[in-house]
RNA sequence: UGGGCCGUCGCCAAGCGGUUAAGGCACCGGGUUUUGAUCCCGGCAUUCGGAGGUUCGAAUCCUCCCGGCCCAGCCA
């Protein structure tokens, strides 16, 4: 292989993966699953993992299920679930099956019951503060809770009277019965089971008692024949307890859970709790706000599915600690809608031109590419008249060193059209420019100006054709790469985040536009059509991101 | 003197005893360009957290040390 080749970058998971299909493991088949709790919207964390869990699975031609870890009814709910199911169909991926763990709960009472009858696991009614602090501590030992010896039959007996309903909440769990004095603490006898007389939305009342994740998962990986269950690095001191219970079962098959490193992402809060607070405290205007980092808000602000596959691609799957940079996703969504999205003139902050040179009634239609390196793109038609609109920052009075736009008594090109000069500047009272009024050179339309070089190029409006917009602007929503530093959320709150502008102007093709169709605004970035504002009526377009700026600002 | 895990370029990340230590992002040049965009070309780790050791040969094996992350829910 030469050197210059690009080599696919491998991973340890897809390492792993590899070796067991080609050693002939679980019959060469390849089964994994995406096993979110619906009790929030997904995230570009959850994306990391959906791409892992769906990309391996297809990649051997195998499956991948969609399985919800509904354990915990008081904090889940059905909105969730039709909401993450959106959002991983929008990424682009199809589940083999939509399981719940709650289809498993017959199943699992029997299990449990199978592990009391092996002395196993027993009923304890202890309170949670004596639990706990029977529990021990990091460095000390745990004690048997005195319930530990309780025998088969009554634990049998307490425990199905515990599903029957006829105990409150807390007053008993079931626990498994392994090594108190563990190093683990995930070891320390591990509640399996907790009351908890609280309505389920798909089992209804018929449980008055719920399993724990801990025990939830394993099972429900064995049941449905996953090989491989990738998790995040904070289960790795869970698998000991994982293979124990699919051990002490004897369960049919024995998936191998493999942990990997959560996302963490500068500028970002990736934590369920901390999202739920932004939008709760109001620091947002939703799940969907598209400053937030759910795949609904994502998607709002205009990233694609293939943008954050190519993301989840590009930042690898390890067991390192990594912090991504924003760069990073910029350069995804960028390098994708560079490809796709056409081309379009928007003023953000207009100043008005008048092209004193040409007649009142001055009308021409150019045409312009939709994309400057795709002529299948087409075309579209761009209407010229005496007056136009040109950016605010495309003119400086006294310009910076460098400067390559508007000046007084300087030339630049109107994108598409003509060379214009800057011949008089008209400001209000206050100083603030009002108009600029230029001439134009009739003789560079579709050339090069005459015996000088011209070397700025600005977008424009006509000012009689143009139409209003509101252009909304995204920052980062955090000051500091790492927010969670910050001594409070509404501290690291970027007050900038989101800037809306309500009185821009863009080309007449804009009417056109459509919710969710994305275009990149020559010179500025990349513009999305808002999904729930944006009408013909009324068009609204989010910033996506900027086009790479190479000029020091 | 609890247990588990991680340290390769500014940020990611390949590498699995013999390579001039991949690649991407970022950055720095230079070229093309009617988007300061795109595109193209070039540069960017004598060194793999540190120190010892094993070996003809170590980022890869061993030992110790240093730094960082996770765990004491009847949450997931």
């Amino acid at each position: 292989m030469s050197r210059s080749e690009p080599v696919e970058a491998s991973n340890f998971i897809r390492n792993i993966v590899e070796k067991d299909v080609a050693a002939g493991k679980n019959d060469g088949q390849v089964v994994t699953r995406f096993p979110p709790e619906p009790n929030g919207y997904l995230h570009i964390g959850h994306a990391k993992s959906i791409c892992l869990n769906f990309g391996t699975a297809g990649r051997y031609d195998g499956r991948c299920n969609l399985r919800f870890d509904d354990t915990n009814p008081a904090r889940e709910s059905e909105e969730y679930v039709e909401a993450i199911k959106d959002d991983v169909s929008w990424l682009g991926f199809e589940w083999s099956e939509l399981r719940h763990a709650s289809d498993y709960f017959d199943e699992l009472y029997e299990f449990a019951r199978e592990l009391i009858r092996q002395d196993k696991a027993y009923v304890d009614s202890s309170t949670a503060e004596e639990v706990r602090e029977m529990r021990g501590s990091l460095t000390e030992p745990g004690t048997p809770s005195p319930y530990r010896n309780r025998s088969v039959e009554e634990n049998l007996d307490l425990f199905q009277r515990m599903k029957e309903g006829e105990f409150d909440d807390g007053e008993h769990i079931l626990r498994a019965k392994i090594d108190m004095a563990s190093g683990n603490i995930n070891m320390r006898d591990p509640t399996l089971y907790r009351i908890r007389k609280v309505h389920h939305v798909r089992t209804g009342d018929k449980w008055s008692i719920y399993p724990m994740y801990d025990y939830t998962h394993c099972v429900s990986d064995a049941i449905e024949g996953i090989t491989h269950s990738l998790c995040t690095l904070e289960f790795e001191d869970h698998r000991p307890l994982y293979d124990w219970v699919l051990d002490e079962l004897k369960t049919p098959c024995h998936p191998q859970q493999i942990e990997f490193a959560r996302l963490s992402l500068e500028y970002t809060m990736l934590s369920k709790r901390r999202i739920i607070q932004l939008v709760e405290d109001g620091h947002v205007h939703g799940w969907d706000d598209p400053r937030m980092p759910t795949i609904i808000g994502m998607r709002r602000r205009g990233y694609t599915p293939a943008s954050l596959r190519d993301f989840c691609e590009r930042i690898g799957i390890t067991k390192n600690d990594a912090w991504i940079e924003m760069a990073v996703l910029e350069t995804c969504i960028r390098d994708q809608l560079n490809k796709e999205a056409p081309r379009r003139m928007a003023v953000l902050d207009p100043i008005k031109v008048t092209i004193t040179d040409l007649p009142e009634d001055h009308e021409q239609i150019f045409s312009f590419a939709n994309h400057p390196q795709d002529d299948s793109a087409g075309t579209r038609e761009v209407p010229f008249t005496r007056e136009v609109f040109i950016d605010r920052d495309d003119f400086a009075e006294v310009p910076p060193p460098k400067y390559q736009r508007l000046v007084p008594g300087g030339e630049v090109r109107l994108r598409g059209s003509y060379v214009i000069k800057c011949e008089e500047i008209i400001k209000d009272d206050d100083g603030q420019v009002l108009e600029l009024r230029c001439t134009h050179d009739p003789d560079t339309l579709g050339k090069k100006p005459e015996g000088r070089k011209v070397k700025g190029v600005i977008h424009w409006v006509s000012a009689t054709h143009g139409i209003p917009a509101e252009v909304r602007l995204y920052n980062p929503l955090f000051t500091l790469p790492d927010p969670t530093k910050a001594d409070s959320l509404a501290e690291a709150i970027n007050p900038e985040s989101e800037v809306v502008l309500s009185s821009c102007v863009v080309e007449p093709a804009l009417q056109q536009a459509s919710a969710e169709q994305h275009f990149q605004f020559e010179r500025i970035g990349y513009f999305v059509a808002d999904r729930r504002d944006h009408s013909a009526e009324k068009p609204v377009f989010n910033r996506t991101v900027t086009l790479r700026d190479t000029w020091a600002k």
